[in-house]
RNA sequence: GGCCCGUUGGUCAAGCGGUUAAGACACCGCCCUUUCACGGCGGUAACACGGGUUCGAGUCCCGUACGGGUCACCA
């Protein structure tokens, strides 16, 4: 499918927001495509919409996709030769296009007013029609024209969409889909302000970047024959087309804000991981061969297929993404984990924002007690208190009545004595001792780990005992006993 | 409303004319760990509907319904 020319695709995001959950997947399979073909992979910036655009959102772009582990080969902030990068600095390029349309007809000025042009739209509305440009201005005189620029109107450049024309798209991910020209309007390619609209500007930086596939989102598939339309007026080469699913909220509907976070960065700050996010966006609208699903940016990069990318729209689903993250939580370097945990634990108020090398080889050891039951990094902020308060909170009052079993004045005393006397305290140290416990007492498992663990951090679940202990250490033991005793009245 | 795209379990999805219709997440049960979680094993659960074509249709064609996108001097 894919032919043996050096392929080069590009993202193209509008510094209008956050990177979107759905940017960044388009984003990834340019990216993936890229480098398994050995291509480029270029960025560029859409800035056209001047209302809209400003460079804090371009640097946010940017730095989540950097931080997804997806750095480009070329564009905006690395350069290139098919340069600038950034929509509003390639002006006169489209001037030189834009002039050409203008000289043989395919473009004309147009003076309507935005009443004029909702006026014309309602009306083909009312009859059952397109709502569409139908023309008006196209066999404006020259001296009309003088006579609207000397009253001070400014004009929109329109291009002229031939009649009766079929267009024909061969979409790598859709197939056949074509389009009648007459359903399209003349439309506007530069503003009033003289900044072209993006699906003019969208086609001169294509062509002339060289792109060879260009893959987006669904949103731009009924976009698309306005650009062919164009690139055939110029006479330039025109990329293959792949246009992707959209991502949904639970209801069904394009995912916004009321879904949850639709933002990269909502979840990087959420403590999710960026392998975690690229593994899960990967699975969402392309499926591997096999039935592993967990891969790493490298393994996708070799298995990824444009022709195994699906046609319907995905359902973003938390459980899974948390289900993904959880696991490279587990499979990451402790040393890392904890150091994504810092801020969040920071925020509990017992953690220093920058703690020392004593201090971080305890926060290590609570993320390992930990890691096993979170689903972002976020979560280990819910384990702070047990680890930290010197009081102990009782969850609820279940976890209270379970102090109230006779058993349990001689089992925490007994344990208090062996922690006590215990020379260190290892998990080793401390299984062997819970058991010797056990065994003593002639208790069952459940009658002893139950209120051990309530008595020390007022949770019916949590970390391993085991765990836990040593991480309190012995004052601790013996205080949060001492707390959660005294709380029994 | 016109045009375009889509429709397999609750969700992601495999399937490309003949299958007991994969797998993953979630859910439930069992096992493991003298608690919980992790892990292992098992289970519940799907081809939107109606017509064709065909010996045979989840797979091909046509309708209907539903969902989405788009019709901006937004991208």
């Amino acid at each position: 499918v894919i032919s043996l020319e050096k392929i080069r695709v590009r993202f193209a995001p509008s510094p209008t927001g956050p990177l979107h959950i759905g940017g960044a997947r388009s984003a990834l399979f340019n990216y993936l495509l890229a480098k398994q073909y050995r291509g480029t992979f270029v960025v560029r910036i859409e800035d056209t919409d001047l209302e809209r655009s400003n460079r804090e959102s371009e640097e946010n772009i940017l730095a989540s996709l950097k931080w997804l582990g997806m750095d480009w080969d070329e564009g905006i902030q690395k350069g290139g030769d098919k340069g600038p990068y950034r929509q509003t600095e390639r002006l006169d390029i489209y001037k030189k296009y834009v002039d050409l349309l203008l000289e043989n007809g395919q473009a004309y000025f147009c003076y309507c007013t935005e009443e004029e042009l909702e006026e014309e739209r309602e009306a083909l509305k009312a009859k059952g029609e397109t709502p569409r440009y139908l023309g008006k201005c196209r066999t404006l005189t020259e001296i009309e024209r003088k006579e609207m620029g000397n009253r001070g109107l400014k004009p929109v450049v329109r291009f002229r969409v031939p009649d009766g024309q079929i267009i024909n798209i061969d979409d790598l991910v859709r197939g056949k889909v074509s389009f009648e020209s007459d359903g399209i309007g003349d439309y506007v390619i530069v503003k009033s302000d003289g900044i072209p609209t993006y699906n003019f500007a969208v086609v001169i930086d294509d062509a002339t970047m060289d792109i060879t596939h260009v893959i987006r989102g669904e949103e731009h598939l009924s976009n698309t024959p306005r650009q062919v339309l164009i690139y055939e007026a110029l006479g330039l080469a025109m990329p293959s087309f792949a246009h992707i699913s959209l991502i949904l909220g639970k209801d069904r509907s394009k995912m916004s804000k009321r879904h949850g976070s639709t933002s990269v960065v909502a979840y990087k700050d959420k403590g999710y991981l960026p392998e975690a996010l690229i593994n899960f966006l990967a699975l969402l609208g392309w499926s591997p061969v096999g039935e592993e699903e967990i891969f790493t940016i490298d393994d996708l990069i070799k298995q990824f297929s444009l022709d195994r990318v699906a046609k319907n729209p995905a359902v973003f689903d938390l459980d899974k993404l948390n289900h993904i993250n959880s696991h490279y939580i587990r499979k990451a370097p402790l040393e890392e984990i904890t150091t994504i945990a810092i801020p969040f634990l920071s925020e509990s108020g017992y953690v220093s924002k920058e703690p020392n090398i004593e201090e971080f080889k305890l926060l290590t050891k609570i993320v390992a007690a930990v890691r096993e039951r979170i689903n972002n990094v976020a979560e280990v902020a819910n384990f702070a208190d047990i680890f930290f308060s010197q009081e102990v909170i009782f969850e609820n009052e279940e976890a209270k009545e379970v102090l109230k079993e006779e058993q349990v004045p001689q089992v925490l005393e007994l344990l208090q004595q062996k922690v006590m006397e215990a020379e260190e305290l290892t998990a080793e140290v401390i299984k062997a001792l819970l058991k010797s416990l056990t065994k003593e007492l002639g208790l069952g498992g459940r009658k002893v780990f139950m209120p051990v663990r309530v008595a020390l951090t007022g949770q019916m679940h949590g970390p391993e005992l085991y765990d836990i202990i040593p991480i309190l250490g012995k004052e601790g033991v013996k205080k949060r006993i001492a707390s959660s005793t005294g709380q029994l009245s």
